[in-house]
DNA sequence: AACTTTTTTTCGGGAGCCAAAAAAAATATC
DNA sequence: GATATTTTTTTTGGCTCCCGAAAAAAAGTT
């Protein structure tokens, strides 16, 4: 059952409009929030008001407008307040913490990575070295942690979004470490974690919602496969938050040897790893960990490819054709109106591209498969960060009323 | 962004709830609506009389409460008057139209099935066979028309809801139907096709809620395999309306011959004529149409296992593999708490299911697969007619209010 | 200085919810 | 039979929304 509506509710969401009509659109006149949020302009002043009371936003008078407009009473700016609360995003890879300082205007103020190295660190210390780096690094920056509300961590590998955890990670070498709980003890601000695609996702929409809104999904081809999925306008992560592991969805029944220990992930035939592996000549059982692979071994691949190396040509083709079988499984349980190719393999997608669309042909039938489309999109970490920082704006936009906590959960309704 | 929320809104929602409220306890007094809905006392009296007043509920003042309170003023039970409006349910099998009349309370008042020889009729006259059996059905029932407010559908096959037709369907030699259309265009009422398993999922959260919400799916073997997807609370059924098809997941490229015309599918191994196909010994791209399968094919297949008989075993055992395949990849871009086994070949589970548990073991990695839990649930066909039933209720409570349309699309916000 | 134009604020009204009081309609008790 | 008690329902009054319209503010134009 539909939980009860109530005024309260009217009044939250109104505000968290006029936040991210604020936040989309940089400095903007009341009029102009009316009529993007179309709100009525009594009401905008009403809601603005008690914005500008919280210090949540700011008015920009003394600085010169002079927009296009030239009769009439003039238009004052409203802002965001960049000061009003501070965000901590992190992005956690095999070799690297990426910590970033964002202000409440979605400003990256201050960055640093921090190496971390995970063959020999301990993973169960994990915790504490990451509240210790973030510690720090808010020192550094001058920023107390009472000014950080919410701190975000988007990682590697199977991530668990319902209890905090990272449950699988080459970084940890397969040991579940918490990180939500940890980080919620030492700095007492909201936090959650999430696989990496899908904040890549997140960003996509966030920076052309026009395109990427409905039901879509992104496919990473990088030193790992992953996953991210908007479904029905939201981001997707299943019961227990670990849904969108395409790349340990399994392609053959006692295929090749993935990193995650099982026979046929499709992650075995599409990664860094698994494409060195095979244009090498190794068995398809050679285990994972003994391979060079990496960026490197992923550049030189494509390299050889460009010049016309038959092996290399071969091995892109039949990795080609295995995405296209993937892709045809994740058309028929899904049905996206769109898929999104993105990570480092994507430079090798012209050697790729034949053998995939035949695969996909041969994978699904054509009544499934002609309702979706494909982008291909060569992308930088920095997209990552970005989709963190467009979820935890988010989060921190429904928060804001009174003191009142509960933003609203799509999860799980009460009894 | 979201919508912006106002008052008309609220009201909306709650009259909704109270709907609900009232169609799935029964008759209630307003005192125990306020307790079900959290709405106060006063707002219930508030919102039922408007109910009253366009009489969608009735009084119960007559009848003997008799309840177990003793003193104090009689509570008066309301409850929906089942007069009120009218929903056909209409379910589309190979061979048969089922029709009922469903009133306002969710009962069926009649219902009738009537033959449909899909292998000698013309696909591209069903839409009008189908008007003509719906409009003589009410006309032998007595009701107008036009007291019929909603019509639902539910097909087997490829069904896509976004534009209301059937794609693909045994019962219409793949030929894609349009149903949506001309429905709308002889009754004017709102209406609506989905596939069959997704008419199962609704019926399952509609009569275990506790047992049935958030995110589940559910795999239907049958004469065919389906399955259906409840994901963060909500029906999904994908972009275009064709998600969930499972039994069209490839298995193994270029494996065996499936319905559909491509080779490998899951339902190639798994459903009525696989099954059959393979106990038989017959090359497995032999074509399914020569296959003398359905009821009795299964059944005997069924009958022969369980008398001890190797090859039919053998059948089962590697038709439980596949299975175990599938589900660990449904499982790996899905992540549901629970997934439920259903359809008329769960008669034989105990046949596959030590090699359904090898198989989700083989290729699953165990952190994904150790969150979901397992239904294996007998059915029969009313389950489809009870999530029509439901979803057509849910439809038409929240379209009543004044004269206002627009029942809020989940799918997209306007800019 | 008076008019025009545009934005913002104020005011009054309507709609929704709720808490509390009142009313209604029984049974229990004397 | 009258009064008290109990429980449900309705009414009242108050609060908070939002909105439309009017007023005010703050320019530029004539």
């Amino acid at each position: 059952m539909t939980r009860k509506a109530d005024r309260d509710q009217i009044r939250r969401q109104n505000r968290s409009i006029v936040l991210q009509a604020l936040r989309r659109n940089g400095p903007t006149a009341r009029i102009d929030l009316g009529h993007k949020t179309r709100l009525s302009p009594a009401t905008v002043t009403a809601i603005t008001s008690d914005l500008l009371d919280q210090d949540l936003i700011l008015s920009l008078e003394s600085e010169e407008p002079k927009t296009q407009q030239a009769r009439g009473r003039p238009r004052t700016l409203l802002k965001l307040n960049p000061e009003a609360v501070y965000t901590v995003c992190i992005r956690l890879s095999v070799n690297n913490i990426d910590l970033a300082l964002v202000n409440y205007a979605g400003e990256v103020i201050r960055d640093r990575r921090i190496h971390f190295d995970s063959a020999t660190a301990d993973a169960r210390t994990f915790p504490e070295t990451l509240v210790e780096a973030i510690a720090s690094f808010l020192q550094e920056a001058g920023t107390s942690p009472s000014r950080v509300r919410e701190i975000g961590v988007a990682a590697q590998g199977v991530v668990e979004t319902e209890t905090g955890l990272v449950a699988w990670s080459p970084a940890f070498s397969g040991r579940r470490i918490p990180i939500v709980a940890p980080l919620q003890a030492a700095f007492g601000a909201d936090c959650y974690i999430s696989n990496d695609t899908n904040m890549i996702t997140e960003a996509l929409h966030w920076s052309d919602p026009k395109r990427y809104s409905g039901t879509f999904a992104v496919v990473m081809l990088d030193y790992g496969v992953g996953m991210g999925l908007y479904l029905d306008n939201h981001l997707f992560s299943g019961a227990s938050g670990t849904a969108a592991e395409f790349g340990h969805a399994n392609h053959i029944p006692g295929g090749a040897l993935c990193r995650c220990g099982k026979r046929g992930c499709i992650e075995a035939y599409l990664s860094d790893y698994a494409l060195v592996r095979a244009a090498a000549g190794l068995p398809d059982d050679t285990d994972p960990m003994t391979i060079e692979a990496g960026e490197k071994g992923l550049a030189r691949l494509i390299e050889l490819a460009s010049c016309g190396d038959a092996d290399a040509r071969r091995t892109f083709s039949e990795a080609g054709r295995v995405l296209g079988y993937g892709i045809a499984r994740v058309v028929a349980i899904i049905d996206p109106s769109r898929l999104v190719l993105t990570g480092a393999a994507v430079r090798a997608f012209s050697f790729m591209e034949k053998a995939m669309w035949e695969g996909l042909e041969e994978a699904l039938v054509a009544d499934l498969r002609k309702n979706f489309a494909l982008d291909v999109m060569p992308w930088n970490e920095d997209y990552i960060r970005g989709g963190l920082i467009a979820q935890s704006m988010e989060r921190l936009d429904s928060t804001f009323y009174g003191n009142a906590a509960a933003r609203p959960d799509r999860k799980e309704a009460p009894a």
